[in-house]
DNA sequence: TCGTTAAGATACGGCTCGTATCTTGCTAGG
DNA sequence: CCTAGCAAGATACGAGCCGTATCTTAACGA
């Protein structure tokens, strides 16, 4: 545990020295093998200074993924619906895998029981992509006409990130195949059923 | 760990006094403190018995689980394919529910890595499901005219299960509305868009 | 300069893991 | 009926990780 150097990091530097260990510990080893004395290990550091700050392996590694994944602020314009749905489950994808099948279960298990946990978990990660499909996707395809506000509902608003997640944390993937099929049997035809032009 | 009595339970006996403590021990503590040695105490037996048996808790909870779920082999006939598919996701949303949301995200993250446990756990579970509604559901569906054949596709095949699934796995129950809308508002307007009078 | 804060080290009791060892009751083959 | 073998059951072990308490000391701020 002991350091090498006599220095003392602080505040901000020493946060994010953990987070980096953190991701490394999880890169290596995986989900169901990060420990609390792995990570104060690996950051040169011990736990106490990782309960100072989360309560739990699962928030810290929340904290961690949350400072590492990139935001999911855009989406290309296709020119399509089609073409943007396609887009944004592509994102979705890349988002799921960077975490990986087994952390994503594992966390979700660890925070089933937790309410408040996993609005954090799901409101940092799932809701953004939701956010998304509505105020981008869906925005675009209404300015376009494809589209009107009263065609949506709760469920098709959640319907594609549902049905990404599910083919992710079944398989560990979602192919190309996978994404057509979901666009084109399933969403699309979901959204003409209310009448919109798609 | 001393049982009372003096006699030694062997084979079959044995067997369903120890998946009967796995269930005791599951429904009282839970999935995350069932422990090996939590169920070695109470089916009045030892750690070693258990491991001779299974190779973790998950493989033991698999066959608990086995030998206590009811079959899913029937599904009432209402005399519509909508009528049925909702029976058959009322049918999905009980078996999940005896399981439970942290049961079943925990077991499938164990699992995720193992793809020859996965297959257990899945096989067991989720496709006796998608038999019933192969075998039963659209085929009934098929002999009233309803459908036919060649309006089926894999994703169809799959998506009632998909969806009952990842709204069980986030909010640890299927309400009422919400298979609804997933008939309604999903399935079935799926298939009607390949050519389904449904 | 000095008091406050938090880093970092260490140690603790507790639980569970998975395995090894040993005795002893049960059972099947003769 | 006897005996040999097998598995039940008890126990103990080292290991790892948990979450917390305690202590020293470096860094910071007023």
């Amino acid at each position: 545990m002991k350091r090498r150097t006599a220095s003392r990091r602080r505040g901000e530097e020493l946060e994010q020295a953990i987070l980096d260990a953190v991701w490394a510990e999880f890169s290596e080893v995986g989900f169901a093998k990060l420990t609390m004395e792995g990570v104060a290990k690996r950051a040169g550091t011990s736990k106490p200074v990782l309960y100072r700050r989360w309560s739990s392996r699962v928030e810290m590694l929340i904290s961690c993924i949350a400072s590492r994944i990139p935001k999911a602020d855009a989406v290309p314009d296709t020119g399509s619906l089609r073409g943007d749905m396609v887009a944004l489950l592509t994102v979705a994808r890349e988002r799921m895998t960077l975490i990986g099948q087994t952390a994503m279960l594992g966390m979700l298990a660890e925070v089933s029981k937790d309410p408040d946990v996993r609005e954090v978990l799901l409101g940092g990660l799932a809701s953004e992509l939701v956010n998304l499909l509505y105020q981008v996707v869906y925005r675009r395809a209404i300015d376009r006409g494809e589209l009107a506000e009263e065609h949506l509902t709760p469920r098709l608003l959640r319907l594609p990130t549902d049905l990404g997640r599910s083919e992710f944390l079944l398989f560990g993937t979602i192919s190309d195949e996978a994404i057509d099929s979901i666009v084109d049997e399933v969403i699309l035809p979901a959204l003409r059923a209310r009448g919109a032009a798609v």
